[in-house]
DNA sequence: TTTTATTTGTCCGTATGTATT
DNA sequence: AAATACATACGGACAAATAAA
């Protein structure tokens, strides 16, 4: 037996995915889709925070609830590292056929500040807990505006200190601008560990993602290496999790 | 502004981090929390529902809501198909220095199926749309009897066919069971390919997997090769999100 | 086995607040 | 200023699942 709200929720999606609700366009209001399905108002509201937290619309106050567009999942995961992605000749932003998933259709916004390093970080970096970061927060949005993730990079301030890594930026989203940085420096990326699972976002987070209660995300923790296998870089990372699709590939093998 | 019930899902949710509602133990039912709250029946039963999408309470019609165990999350990725968790000598199930992130406290139930490949499955695994596959279904259950795992590996008919991938087993999960079997076969697994992303669940997949509605699963969808680059398994899964993590470690050097 | 009590799940009707048009 | 439309909360009702008698 299942609630009238999740049949009216697999109704409405229904009528999404067959074009009967174009993307873009804004449902029938609350009122009305309670009289058409003859349920109450709560109930079709219940119906459409489902929907919502699926990333399929979005509600909001007096300006109705409108159909989201069905954009490709973006692809992030080794692949997003391949070397040819972010060594010279430098990937341009204006598209081409090195045309990465983050395109310049979103943009970055890079701030930059320096903290002390907690017990987990510290323990990441390789460096005694209290030394000072540089954290670089990035916020990314898409075309659309909405904040798709937000990621902090945090290096080791012996190393960060007189580089461009110290440098805020803001422009066309670039996922490889500190791997550019780390090489100039001499600090050539070389192996990356990436640990990643879904959840619920807390309360700070709701504000910073712009995600509803109860839509999910994705936390990932990276860590980067050089190629002496020092840790050069920590990195936090949090995605609306209906945007984003991790790949990757790896070696089983016994001589792996 | 916070609506009430998200507050009173922070409140309850400190309260079960400080100890105050123990692991395993009843809350009081709602009647009461409405009270103590000083808010409607409805309200805390809004904030319970927050707590149970996030995995961390389960309420059941007139037991009330019980404070669910917190494990550490299971991971998988990369590591988890380190040859040495796979060859010989075969792992222990009965725990040992071998002892992997699944152990004997999970349970799997494999059943053997034979169906034609639809689109996608054929386009992976290098066959004709309509040619039989065997697909392995493994549901993982939790010690706590719960399932937190449903994966379907499919092989092609004639890779299968006369091999112990055609037979049925249950006992304690072992994650790497196919990929001794298509060893012994001189298919030795040598890349994988992994792509995941969060969600919630579809009608089906809740009775499947026994998730609350708005509880966040991950999806994967898994290619594994091998020497020859040849695919031999495809494989969906899908995971309790609250119970996991991936891990992964790759090479972005030039070299690799 | 049958009945009764308990507790959550769902839905209703209503009211009020809030942000936007 | 006024109308609009969603967000939240209330109190009530009943159903469903389980436990207790």
């Amino acid at each position: 037996m299942v609630a009238r709200y999740v049949q009216i929720a697999d109704e409405l999606r229904a009528r999404i995915d067959c074009g009967e609700y174009a993307e873009q366009s804004s449902l029938p209001k609350q009122a009305d889709l309670a009289r058409d399905f003859d349920v109450n108002v709560n109930t079709v509201a219940a119906a459409l925070k489902l929907l919502e937290r699926e990333g399929r619309v979005q509600s909001r106050r007096s300006r109705g609830t409108v159909v989201l567009p069905k954009i490709p999942l973006q692809k992030v995961g080794s692949a997003t590292y391949h070397p040819s992605k972010w060594t010279s000749p430098r990937p341009r932003t204006g598209g081409g056929e090195a045309g990465p998933s983050v395109g310049s259709d979103s943009s970055e916004l890079t701030t930059v500040g320096v903290a002390p390093a907690d017990e987990e970080m510290a323990e990441r970096l390789n460096v005694v807990p209290g030394d000072d970061l540089v954290c670089r927060t990035s916020v990314v949005r898409d075309a659309d505006g909405t904040v798709s993730q937000i990621v902090r990079k945090y290096y080791a301030y012996a190393v960060a200190k007189g580089t461009l890594l110290m440098s805020e930026e803001s422009g066309p989203a670039n996922r490889w601008r500190e791997f550019q940085i780390l090489t100039d420096i001499g600090l050539e990326p070389a192996t990356v560990d990436e640990r990643l699972h879904a959840r619920l976002p807390d309360a700070g987070e709701l504000g910073a993602l712009g995600v509803s209660v109860g839509e999910p995300v994705v936390e990932t923790r990276r860590r980067v290496y050089a190629a002496s296998s020092t840790p050069v870089e920590y990195s936090t990372g949090l995605y609306r999790a209906s945007r984003f699709q991790w790949n990757y590939t790896f070696d089983v093998s016994v001589g792996g």
